[in-house]
DNA sequence: CTGTTAGCGCTTTCAT
DNA sequence: ATGAAAGCGCTAACAG
């Protein structure tokens, strides 16, 4: 049987009380009671159980992450972020995915919600911009923190600005001689096909270059997308000599079709992605992308949403920063 | 506040005792009583309280996920299969990622344990095959499944015929008339390494096809070792015509390489690997590859566990069917 | 088949 | 700065 507060109590001659206001770091404790706690703890290895330590204190000590899967790679970022936050706090991770395709998906949230209790929550996209979602949060009173934040729909948590970055990258394309660059969106449902529209809207303004409406086709972050939007681009009168592909998924599709064709890349055509993920680097040619911090992110999601379930002090949205990755699926434009 | 199991009790007439045994689906309950308790239950939008019921029946009703991350692709597909199977038994989820490379993996491994509690254990590769680890955990008496199990190290998990797997896609591929056939090995700590070696010498030896060591070359799973491997084969005196990855990250590095040297794939090589991950649907050539159901996985071992824990019934080694995934990256040998 | 009683190990509240 | 007492909401053990 594991020691209890109590035994550490009368071990160290002191109340339950006294043991509890160590383990929980609270005030009033005389450093000389806090050592001889702390060592008789260790003595007799002692862990306060967490089943008690909820049951009394009303809380779950648990956080709860709420995905719907966009992609393997950044879920599992997330969920270590989430994770290296939670480690100092003594604090757990539950995890939930949802569909928010589903017709049903806010009443699972609700329903999980009830059942486990979860002292709060982080979201990723899209669900940080379900607006049906996110009203049951706030009826339910849960705290929540947002990876990839937006103002007017959170209040705490990490966010990118991806349209500065895609704007960023769009100038470093133009240098090497790119006129005619298409952009393949993202899913209307995220919020990122917006902001990396905008980055690429951006860049052609910034360079004086004039907005072509064909160049502009609709994607779902997907590699099938991708793969439909080259065809639909390089089938065109007067084809683009570079593709911004709203993520690194559609980029592969972009690449695969071009490669099917015989196309050389960056010699015919140029592509590059946002995400950097893992396959990235490992596609021929490799992929030049927007490196997003994910699992950066998701600790700071998570810190910010933590500090205020503890401490009450409302944590604000933290702006992390992005980084270009030159590779070599850009190139001059050819010509 | 939520409604209580008191609440309930009251309100249907009956004692705190009949409503936990309906909840907890025990037998000795008259089937009226039933009925009327989960009504009222429902009317009362009564959730039992999951500290309470941990704390007052000694248990955490939390299974533990434990996992090396060799990809994320793979551990989420776990992760899904353990959710699944924890959902229809009111059991959580925690997760510990640990690193069987670092000195303290197993002390982190054991202090996880006697502060969360975690009623079982779902072990990934290669933790599986840690055998320092496999005996904290016998000594701590929680019971574990094993993802890739195998019988010597587990009493219950899900497994899959890797060995029968890769000998079967040997024969196809020499059947394509390939006869100088390649392997990149998996990494040693993972038992895998030797399954898939062995299938590899299985296909050999089932065709008449005599074994050449300077055909087998060392890789540890990853993207790099593929590109090391496929140079170090290509640049032999006599190169072989096909190249068997031990996973498809591997299998991406053998590709890259190759098509940075100018071959064609699979005019001049062909390349498989293992795994079936969604990046050997995006590469160019799509990757032929063997498809392990790792989700399914996940869930059945999960499922062993938990009717383990519930019904004390000892649950034994599942095996699972692969599939061999045909695509693009294999055909005729040249010549 | 159903109920009663006594905790589980901690935190809260209030007293000192 | 420290302690005593009273629960938190549930299940275990036993009684009927």
């Amino acid at each position: 049987m594991p020691a209890r507060i109590e035994d550490v109590a009368a071990a160290a001659g002191v109340s339950m009380k006294t043991v509890s206001r160590v383990f929980n770091r609270e005030p009033n404790v005389r450093e000389r009671t806090r050592q001889i706690v702390l060592q008789v703890a260790e003595e007799l290895n002692y862990r306060p159980n967490p089943s008690a330590r909820s049951l009394a204190g009303n809380r779950s000590y648990q956080v709860c992450l709420m995905y719907d899967n966009p992609s393997s790679n950044y879920v599992m970022e997330i969920i270590g972020g989430v994770l290296d936050a939670c480690e100092g706090h003594r604090y757990g991770m539950m995890l939930r995915p949802l569909d928010y395709t589903s017709e049903d998906h806010v009443e699972s949230a609700r329903e999980m919600l009830a059942q486990y209790r979860p002292d709060g929550l982080v979201l990723t996209p899209p669900l940080t911009d379900d607006e049906r979602l996110l009203e049951v949060l706030r009826d339910s009173g849960i705290p929540y923190a947002s990876v990839s934040a937006q103002s007017h729909h959170a209040s705490m948590g990490a966010t990118l600005d991806e349209r500065c970055a895609v704007a960023e990258m769009m100038a470093h394309v133009i240098a090497l001689g790119h006129r005619r660059i298409a952009h393949i969106t993202g899913h209307p449902a995220h919020g990122a096909r917006a902001w990396r529209l905008d980055g690429y809207l951006d860049g052609l303004k910034q360079a004086g270059i004039e907005f072509d409406s064909t160049l502009v086709v609709e994607g779902e972050f997907s590699f099938e997308s991708g793969v439909a939007g080259a065809r639909q681009l390089l089938d065109g009168p007067s084809p683009p000599t570079a593709i911004f592909a709203a993520n690194d998924d559609t980029a592969c599709g972009v690449i695969c079709e071009a490669l099917e064709r015989g196309l050389a890349i960056p010699g015919d055509l140029s592509v590059f992605g946002f995400d950097d993920t893992p396959m990235s680097r490992h596609v021929w040619p490799s992929l030049t992308t927007i490196r997003q911090p994910s699992r950066e992110m998701g600790k700071v999601a998570a810190e910010q949403l933590l500090r205020f379930i503890r401490e009450k002090v409302p944590g604000g949205i933290v702006r992390i920063p992005y980084e270009l990755k030159l590779r070599r699926s850009t190139g001059r434009a050819p010509g």
